[in-house]
DNA sequence: GAGGGTCAAGTCCGT
DNA sequence: ACGGACTTGACCCTC
């Protein structure tokens, strides 16, 4: 297959959408409502637990209708921004429960599984028709290598999941297919990158070819994760690494960049962004790069900058990811979601045109 | 409808 | 020892 023409740039927010603050939502109710058709719901295993037979399956069914509902809104949403736009995360709340054992039964049914390949096949299809990259990011009890075997047999099933979405979505066969990738973390200190490269046989070979690997901001940093390059693309946190490194900003020249795209292997490489918490820095210049060492020995601790600000409130930062566009989507990990992120594309966009001009 | 306890899960950091 | 952070605060019951 050429690759002659690479594709376009895109980023995008994570799993959640945030209604604009519109003056049509009277009330309080009016917006929630408004929130509550875009995003994806869930149900708590234990109320399922609670109910009979016949009411269980029902509300697990009007979960995942409503999910694959709200997805698909969310997807359109998407296909009608602009191109730099269009790239998701979805929630990984899609199918509630799909490995715990209460939910599980039920997923096994043929109507309840029906629906789900259906609209699931539509949604990917829809996707692919709008330009939609799309991207999974399992949670921290995602985990495929843990001393704990019951843990790594429940992150194991976790992350077949996803891939299980991904693939009814149309995502199933080849590396890493239209971009699409479900994300994971290495996990705990120990067995650490080791184990995690062994235990890769352990997967399927869907799930194989739907990972990636982020750097954290403690445990296994950017060089750590790059060994894993030979097997499986990095995703390159440049928060995460800023921590880790103590104040690092990585420039697209940055001779660890090039592992990270050879590790993608031809496909285009997601990086994530975000910043540290705007009450964090009440005083900072919005024009310069968060300083770590200064804002650390004005008592800041390394917690509070790892947590993730609202918007994307730094111009310097948001210059740094219209560098780092020119090889890499982003992923932006703002709390203010869609907010946060349709102003930095507009900035970008305003950037890109701006260079044409000049 | 508001308020508050509860929710499947691993691991680390800070107190 | 325990709460918070991360993936993401939502869900569900009671009043």
């Amino acid at each position: 297959m050429a690759r002659e023409t690479s594709p376009p740039p895109r980023l995008g927010f994570c799993c959640t959408f945030i209604p604009d603050a519109d003056p049509a939502h009277r009330t309080l109710k009016a917006a929630k409502d408004a929130a509550k058709l875009m995003n994806l719901g869930t149900v708590t295993m234990a109320h399922l637990q609670r109910l009979g037979p016949a009411e269980r399956r029902q509300k697990l069914e009007d979960v995942v209708r409503h999910n694959l509902a709200a997805l698909e809104r969310q997807i359109a949403w998407v296909a009608a921004r602009p191109p730099l736009e269009r790239l998701l995360r979805m929630a990984s709340s899609l199918l509630p429960g799909y490995t715990h054992p209460t939910a599980m039964p039920l997923y096994a049914e043929t109507s309840l599984r029906t629906l789900i390949e259906t609209g699931l096949a539509r949604i990917g299809e829809r996707a692919r028709a709008g330009g939609v990259r799309l991207s999974m990011h399992p949670g921290p009890f995602c985990i495929i290598a843990s001393c704990n075997p019951n843990a790594q047999a429940n992150g194991i099933a976790e992350l077949e999941y996803h891939a299980e979405a991904m693939a009814m979505l149309g995502y199933g066969s080849g590396w890493h297919p239209q971009g699409a990738h479900v994300n994971i973390h290495v996990g705990g200190r120990e067995p650490g990158i080791d184990g995690f490269r062994e235990n890769l046989s352990l997967i399927s070979e869907t799930a194989r070819n739907l990972l990636t690997v982020e750097n954290d901001e403690s445990l296994f940093g950017l060089d750590a994760v790059l060994r894993l390059g030979e097997r499986i693309p990095v995703v390159l946190d440049l928060h995460h690494h800023w921590v880790e490194s103590r104040g690092a900003y990585l420039e697209p020249d940055e001779p660890r960049i090039q592992a990270v795209i050879a590790s993608w292997r031809g496909v285009r490489p997601v990086s994530h962004i975000s910043v540290s918490r705007e009450s964090l820095l009440p005083d900072h210049d919005p024009a310069a790069l968060p300083d770590y060492a200064a804002l650390s020995e004005s008592g800041h601790s390394w917690r509070d900058l790892a947590a993730h600000s609202d918007l994307m409130w730094n111009e310097a930062v948001n210059a740094l990811v219209a560098r780092h566009l020119a090889w890499s989507d982003f992923e932006i990990e703002a709390k203010g979601k869609n907010q946060a992120s349709v102003p930095l594309a507009a900035g970008i966009g305003r950037r890109l045109t701006g260079a044409l001009a000049a």
